[in-house]
DNA sequence: ATGAAAGCGCTAACAA
DNA sequence: TTGTTAGCGCTTTCAT
């Protein structure tokens, strides 16, 4: 692999002015030309580990997210890695299975890296964000909140719970249930205190009876939507407070003959790869495009030198179908 | 942030030996000791960026695919991580969009960052890996080939083609379509030629009238199902080439009314977090898992200096659930 | 077993 | 505008 200084030489000029080229700083157009004529006859690429080295800084994000295999995640990284290409970046992305220590090493590895900065979906409220803050890194989360003071961009989620519920109610089903995320993420938290402010003022129950919180995956559905289903207060409609616990509900109702509108279905996300006739489920749209551009967008800001307080984003959902009135 | 000369000075030894410690060469233990506490006060943790100049290789693999959105991938995604992670790696997942473009500035990215080895599932089957052999990185390339000699692992994609197109057959469909994959993609062509072999054994018409080629995503498949529908001889079957057309070709033919088995689906590939009841589509599953987890050992041996000729791996597919009898 | 010192490839003062 | 030079933090000979 060929250096600057193979190129400075075949050039005839100074290992400084191969840089400057390669950094657009100001440099006489002739010998501009002679230094990219060089640099093109060796294919000469600049070595981003000594610029890193050098410079304290990469030109590389990371994207720490809970669940690679959940298509809201991977629409999110779709749209920050765009946005970061456009502004001259490269996205890495790290998967931590919701898993605490996955997530801190990942955190180490990125300031290890000189990494320019992270967008985190933190695995937990808990996540500890202070060896990343004190590196001086910039940080921006998305989707959930941690203790920690930095930038984030988040969903209404408690409006989008409770409009999904009221959706329900207004076509007729009486006893909706909740299927809510774990109690150590916020946006699980928010989206099931949505619902249960609709069940107060229009539901006939109490609400913790038919409220069961389960991990984000279809398997936590299945075996929310299980448990509702024997339990004697059955219910006759469900909201998922995201996505995959919305088919894995779909999937035991199905195995139960109890499809929609028979059995009412909210869901706060979009549901992935479905072939159910729209209008069946009742759904929220989140705009993941919106949470992840901007959170592009207040990253570089920060890694541009911005030093105001840390900012927050709230991006609204969507009621995307109406559910059909109850058969 | 503190170096290994904080940690030296701490300790009272040299930054050689700190450096040994941190790398489990022979130190006395006495001594090692004593850098690991002053370590552990200065919350230390080596620069990889250091390191990577240093040693001209760094602990990160690259894992570049060409749709993030697509489930397969990030299944595979998950497998590699897996594995990598415990081999000591980290992985960075880059996403082509089927892009050449895009695929070849990742590699150049892999070169200049100095990743230990790329995990590729070619864009096409004219990606250019002449560079990044030239470069001297190790190369597997995973679920699809290239020209180039270089490691391989693969599905045995005509088989598939083959099972699933019989097996629909033995359900007693007459007329059974293929949408296939792009043209330029090696994994695509054999399957459609496992289907057209069978078709061109028991089937009572012309294979060409009855084949659509079609991108690999959702909108890929529906379109072609869509034409197929339209198309005066009317086919009573569909076999799709991978799973986001199979699940493409599923809506479209609900839309239609003809939901199997009053039409029948054979897809190679996994239905991704389908609500439909098992047994209605024909799958072939496929070791998605499998093919991750032997890329990295691949590479890995690679990277520890293995010097064979390129090997090949074929995984077979497997015929996971039979169409029910046509109605 | 340990330390001194060179150098990976680049950028950024500083001088000219 | 251009070149000289120091140094980013680490690993690795080469001595000792």
């Amino acid at each position: 692999m060929a250096t600057i200084y193979d190129v400075a030489t075949l050039a005839g000029v100074s290992p400084a002015t191969v840089s400057r080229v390669f950094n657009g700083r100001a440099v006489s157009e002739d010998r501009a030309q002679r230094v990219r004529d060089a640099a093109e006859a060796l294919s000469f690429v600049p070595n981003r580990t000594a610029r890193t080295l050098r410079r304290q800084s990469s030109e590389v994000i990371a994207l720490i997210i809970p669940d690679i295999e959940n298509p809201f995640f991977t629409a999110l990284a779709r749209a920050v890695e765009d946005r970061a290409q456009a502004a001259g970046y490269s996205v890495v992305l790290c998967n931590t299975d919701d898993d605490p220590v996955k997530e801190a090493t990942y955190l180490q590895i990125a300031i290890s890296e000189n990494m320019a900065g992270v967008i985190l979906v933190p695995a937990s409220d808990e996540s500890d964000l202070s060896t990343i803050i004190a590196s001086g890194r910039p940080v921006v989360t998305v989707d959930r909140t941690t203790a920690f003071d930095v930038d984030h961009v988040m969903i209404e989620n408690e409006p989008a719970g409770a409009s999904v519920t009221a959706a329900l109610f207004d076509a007729g089903y009486q006893r909706i249930a909740c299927i809510a995320g774990p109690e150590t993420v916020v946006t699980a938290i928010d989206r099931a205190r949505g619902w249960r402010s609709v069940v107060e003022r229009r539901g006939n129950y109490n609400p913790d009876l038919f409220v069961r919180s389960a991990n984000h995956r279809l398997d936590g559905g299945r075996a929310a939507m299980a448990e509702l289903l024997a339990s004697p207060e059955r219910p006759d409609a469900v909201v998922a407070t995201n996505n995959l616990m919305g088919v894995g509900a779909l999937q035991v109702l199905n195995e139960y003959g109890l499809t929609p509108p028979a059995f009412g279905v909210g869901v706060i996300g979009d549901l992935p790869f479905t072939t159910l006739s729209p209008g069946l489920v009742t759904l929220v749209h989140l705009p993941t495009r919106d949470l992840g551009t901007t959170a592009v967008g207040m990253l570089v800001s920060r890694i541009s030198g911005h030093r105001e307080p840390a900012r927050t984003v709230l991006l609204p959902g969507e009621l995307a179908a109406a559910a059909s009135v109850r058969s």
